[in-house]
DNA sequence: CTATATGCAAATAGTTTGCACGGAT
DNA sequence: ATCCGTGCAAACTATTTGCATATAG
């Protein structure tokens, strides 16, 4: 689906602020705020960090975008996608995306504490493939 | 252990200050910095808000605390222990510690991705008992 | 045309730092 | 006596907001 059409589903208009916004979201996968300040300023240098801010915030409400908070790292934010877990490199800082089970899991805890499960939030601390083989 | 021995051991003076902020985190099990701040004012009124930032910084690097980042809500502190997940309820707020195994998950995505993983955070999003009782 | 979005500047909130003083070893 | 921790104020960084103008639909 077209950047101007999810924009259109989630009732927002289709500014190019907002574009270029998804652009850089779209391309790295997952920016931080600054990284998204300085990508956006390549293509639309006048896109001002106020709007930034708003445009983010405005998409998270409406659910356009979810934002990953990992800690000793800044906060990420991504174009929400179907659940899935997040697989950080200790030594390239990448974040890759995977999609794993954890009905099991859920279940599992389910029954032993008598809660009811609504999600699980699972990450990932690795050394990805492409580091351990240039060492 | 006590906390002045637990300071002690990571190489930090026991000051009545850090006391009654390690005081606040085991007594609430997590906290926020809010919190932090409430309740050690009411102990400790002249505590200040940047002896608490130091303070709180300082304990976190040398890893007697760690933070817990989760999304929509304040980052929380808690005193170290054993690796644990966390059970958020969405109705009460409550955060509680739960210990679940998490070797298969990890081996089973070591295998299917080729990295090597070093660790796996988890938490869940739960109705804990407690408020699916009182509906 | 109308409602919403934007940019800028100002306001507010959150966090860190410099410095002089005080307490523990 | 020395070192480290603290409180306070100031500095700095991050985020939000008010308002006049611009623009999407």
């Amino acid at each position: 689906m077209s950047h101007v059409e999810l924009l259109k589903q989630y009732e927002l208009k289709a500014t190019p602020q907002r574009l270029c916004v998804l652009g850089v979201l779209e391309k790295y996968g997952h920016a931080t705020l600054d990284d998204i300040e300085k990508y956006t300023k390549v293509k639309f240098p006048t896109l001002s960090l106020s709007t930034i801010y708003r445009n983010l915030n405005e998409m998270l409400k409406k659910d356009l975008l979810s934002e990953v908070k990992l800690v000793n790292k800044k906060d990420y934010f991504e174009i929400k996608k179907e659940k899935h877990s997040h697989l950080i490199c200790k030594e390239c800082g990448k974040i890759e995306d995977y999609t794993i089970q954890t009905d099991e899991l859920v279940e599992q805890i389910e029954t032993l504490t008598s809660n009811k499960i609504l999600s699980a939030t699972v990450s990932f601390d690795i050394i990805c493939k492409e580091c351990l083989s240039t060492k």
